[in-house]
DNA sequence: CCCTTGACTATCT
DNA sequence: GAGATAGCCAAGG
């Protein structure tokens, strides 16, 4: 079948998804590479669209630190605003997220894989 | 099987 | 920084 891919692809995007800190936002390439998935940007946001549980999809953003939908577009409205109540401010159309992702992505190395060692 | 479509990204002008 | 260009890859026609 078609979800063949799906069927493995989906549960993973949704759980790092799941993962992302308020406050904090990844990119759709670092959201498909910690799912185990690198190279699987473009799958990320289909994938969230038929997640049956709410995700918090806003924190997905792109790579550029913009937001992945057109300035002035419903969804751009919306994204923004679930952000702006996070504390996460714009700068001319330009996420104003401080390093918050790195820590991010470490703690989620942590979870899901464990402890790296030196 | 070929072609087009994306809530993508990296790189070069 | 804005465009253009080229990879990327599953899905759907």
């Amino acid at each position: 079948m078609a979800d063949a891919f799906r069927q493995k692809f989906d549960p993973a995007i949704w759980q790092v998804v799941t993962q992302i800190s308020p406050g904090s936002v990844l990119s759709y390439g670092q959201v498909a590479a910690l799912a185990g998935f690198p190279r699987h940007a473009r799958m990320v946001s289909k994938a969230m669209g038929r997640s049956p549980e709410a995700l918090p999809w806003h924190r997905v953003v792109s790579a550029n630190n913009r937001l992945a939908f057109d300035q002035g577009s419903e969804s751009y409205i919306e994204q923004a605003s679930l952000l702006k109540q996070e504390g996460i401010t714009f700068k001319d159309g330009r996420l104003q997220v401080q390093d918050q992702t790195e820590s991010d992505r470490e703690s989620l190395d942590r979870m899901l894989w464990g402890p790296l060692k030196d």
